[in-house]
DNA sequence: CAGTATCCCAATGGATACTG
DNA sequence: CAGTATCCATTGGGATACTG
């Protein structure tokens, strides 16, 4: 009970929680992220090769396309698999862990896809009374 | 079945959907905004008041507590109410919807915490690998 | 096919100073 | 106390052109 004039800031610090390097923010980012979702989405139908991918997502670019899956990637969400063929061939594919996080996530869209007709009234009210000042 | 041989894009479009006026976008992007969901967490532990919320958040700037409780009252997660006292007075709180939202959210965060470990070791392996390039 | 490499612009968010 | 107003640096992400 030492810390108990600690403000919460400190608290954290004294956990060694850092807002630019926490963990739990890094996958929030992902979802944070443009893209990220649609792919996840998308992949959930199984393996998708690059182009198949970028064709199926509205507009995205190959530019973005390419840092998005090598972000997924790198966190384990994503597995990239080359084939040894000309012209060159890669599939992507949910590992286990991207697969596992289909479950929070979709509670979450889940959620919003109910909820959007209360937060569009909420919005119209919100910006009909700023209008009015 | 008229739209057998449509792109995933033109789908989205033949049933009015937009990404840059996606509903549930704009909920993502409250989870992906820096400050949105430890504003959220704090709230749950009742009504704050604004300089008591930026008290308990690690580094935030009013600004930008400003400007997330707008963005989060706009879409009817969080009620502010005023007292005309003086100096003056105003507290934050949670509506029955930015309550709700807690549900989905904590699911996400918890699996997020408890993948955690997974991801650094992911994170760990894919940079070693690349740094051998 | 599956990317890289550049350039560029708009948005995010931090720092600081001022106010009813 | 509870904000605004400004300014500025960094980042996210689109467009385009090129490549093994």
């Amino acid at each position: 009970m030492q810390d108990l004039k600690l403000s919460k800031r400190d608290e954290w610090e004294a956990m060694g929680f850092d807002l630019n390097n926490c963990p739990v923010r890094s996958v929030l980012d992902h979802v944070g992220a443009k893209w990220t979702v649609l792919i996840l989405f998308e992949l959930q139908n199984g393996a998708q090769r690059f182009n198949a991918l970028g064709r199926a997502l509205p507009d995205i670019s190959k530019r973005m396309l390419t840092q998005t899956l090598r972000d997924l990637e790198r966190d384990g969400m994503v597995k990239r698999q080359v084939f040894d063929t000309k012209p060159p061939s890669v599939a992507y594919s949910l590992t286990d862990m991207g697969q596992s996080l289909m479950t929070p996530l979709l509670g979450l869209v889940g959620w919003a896809e109910a909820q959007m007709p209360a937060v569009q009234t909420a919005r119209k009210a919100y910006d009909e009374q700023a209008a009015r000042l």
